[in-house]
DNA sequence: TTGTATGCGTTATCAT
DNA sequence: ATGATAACGCATACAA
């Protein structure tokens, strides 16, 4: 290569570096030359070299066993952000899904892989959150979706969606509004959402109520049971904010195989944004994270984690969108 | 860490290799040693020295300007499917989302970054097949969704799969059915969803007819209007086979938007097996290729293809999945 | 069974 | 503005 341009090596690697000393003209010569041979920098010397990889790993936890067709399309979503996001700061991914512990691994660093990685799961898999929490001292690392409050996370700003929309249904004329949820699941932000629920009915001058999920049954399953449930209590109620989509569906489907009208008997609001909510009858209204804003953040964390400087926001925004499970 | 543990740095290559020529007691010196100063292989110096990267790239075409959340979830279920098979092979996976002329890139190969590529995309995006059709000779390359017969591709059963939805409405009754789709699209499924369709039309002694879809359009509206204009054409009909998934729900959706009743009056199947599907009113029959299947003979045709050997299959399975919209 | 020596293709330092 | 040269950390052929 370096004969074929009539130059040093070193001028060639110079040449394609876009190193100011060099030349127009020879650095012409060297472009046309590459292009001839089709010769492209050997990245694994140049890494070697260099010491950095600019490349940024990313790991998706799974449920073991999982159907990964049956991941919350949200995730899959925020991997392809994540991607987009380091691609536009220079950074390549290198993306690994894994599932149980004869699979974790976060070695990227110490095998020079990475320069850093991204770990994106629900907070379910503690098995998963176990492992990464311990990985070594100097690891550059962010989460989305662990329980842990040491970990190096961003996550969405649950709170202020669940106020966003507690308000909403408040506005529309719903008053008795019952969140299904959980103060205590391993999903934190379901208990943030729920605070932020009760925040916005206490500054309505209204008593908040949680209804409680049952633990282990598919999220589906637990919103229509807790459903079945608040309906059999006899509690009066007007509104339902579910704090997921699919807890929300659940609901939903029970309210109305048991003849309530929804959006005119009860209002229901759901978290998170989903495909399905969009087609159920009627559509859900839902609060939805900015799912590019999440890949940039994590990217953007990292990054700075690997340069050692001081590490931007960890909230991401989100907004209400309103569908048919509200009247107007 | 040669000299931690008291031996020399091709031992430690060795013992880490798993190189039978070590013994045992200096296996286990070396491992120990390894262990304390956590020390893990650089593979970047590894691949420099080897020549392979043990690596795939993975590039997914998206439409440019889309929404990475409206990207149809079976390709997210096959990026998901194929990084698993990779790493079942001992493959990493180098994740790259493209969209557009200005990011087209597949010299991984030429830059030592990976050993091979898999291009998963829409047929639709066509200046991305042009970009990846004239990429040198010698790059190994498997796709899935390129229009072109030229490339090395891996894709549905399309013709047995619209065989087992037509015949599945045929069993249950239905006579005059109707295949919503195209022939001529760039989407080339979508003509052999229309030949199985028709085959198993002319078994059964039976009149093919195709209600043509117009072009650039989102498939729901496409199906949605293909199904207006069948009924406003006064053909008598009793089923539908719309070649995709979110053509066959807009069809669903204008027929019960006009009255008609979904399975009594008429059935309705479509193809793909995306999540909407399931819940549509009544939920849709359709035909669901097997994704971990696709994404391991990608895999397995491409590093075929990396070894110089036979290629393997490159049809995938498919399988009915009944659901309320063909009657009992 | 282990050690010695070499080179993989870069980038970076030091000359010129 | 360019060339010569020295690492980078490993795997492997060869020697012992």
């Amino acid at each position: 290569m370096a004969e074929a341009a009539g130059v040093s090596q070193s001028t060639v690697s110079r040449a394609l570096a876009g190193d100011t000393s060099i030349s127009e003209p020879t650095r012409k010569r060297v472009i046309e030359a590459a292009a001839r041979l089709n010769y492209q920098v050997d990245e694994n010397a140049a890494r070697l070299r260099r010491g950095r990889t600019g490349t940024l790993a990313l790991v998706m936890i799974c449920r073991p066993g999982q159907d990964r067709k049956d991941l919350n399309p949200f995730y899959f979503a925020l991997l392809g952000s994540t991607c987009a996001a380091a691609s536009a700061r220079g950074y390549e991914v290198l993306v690994a899904f894994q599932d149980s512990p004869e699979n974790f691994w976060g070695h990227y660093q110490e095998r020079r892989k990475a320069d850093g990685m991204v770990v994106i799961g629900t907070s379910e898999n503690t098995a998963a959150w176990d492992y990464f929490g311990k990985l070594p001292e100097g690891t550059n690392w962010v989460c989305w979706g662990a329980p842990s409050e040491e970990f190096p996370w961003v996550r969405s700003d649950n709170q202020a969606g669940a106020m966003l929309a507690t308000r909403h249904m408040l506005v529309r004329g719903y008053r008795s509004i019952v969140c299904i949820g959980s103060e205590t699941s391993p999903q934190r932000q379901f208990k943030e959402r729920f605070d932020g629920y009760a925040a916005a009915m206490q500054d309505a001058g209204l008593e908040p109520f949680l209804q409680r999920i049952e633990r282990g049954l598919p999220r589906e399953e637990q919103g229509r049971r807790a459903a079945a449930a608040l309906i059999e209590s006899g509690r009066p109620f007007d509104g339902i904010f579910g704090v997921s989509d699919e807890i929300a569906l659940g609901a939903l489907k029970e309210l109305t195989s048991r003849g309530f009208r929804v959006p005119e008997d009860v209002g229901v609001v759901g978290f998170d944004g989903v495909r399905a909510g969009a087609w159920s009858i009627p559509p859900l209204t839902t609060v939805e994270s900015d799912f590019e804003v999440a890949g940039s953040l994590l990217v953007d964390r990292l990054i700075a984690m690997i340069g050692g400087q001081e590490p931007s926001s960890r909230r991401v925004p989100v907004r209400l969108v309103v569908r048919g499970s509200t009247r107007a």
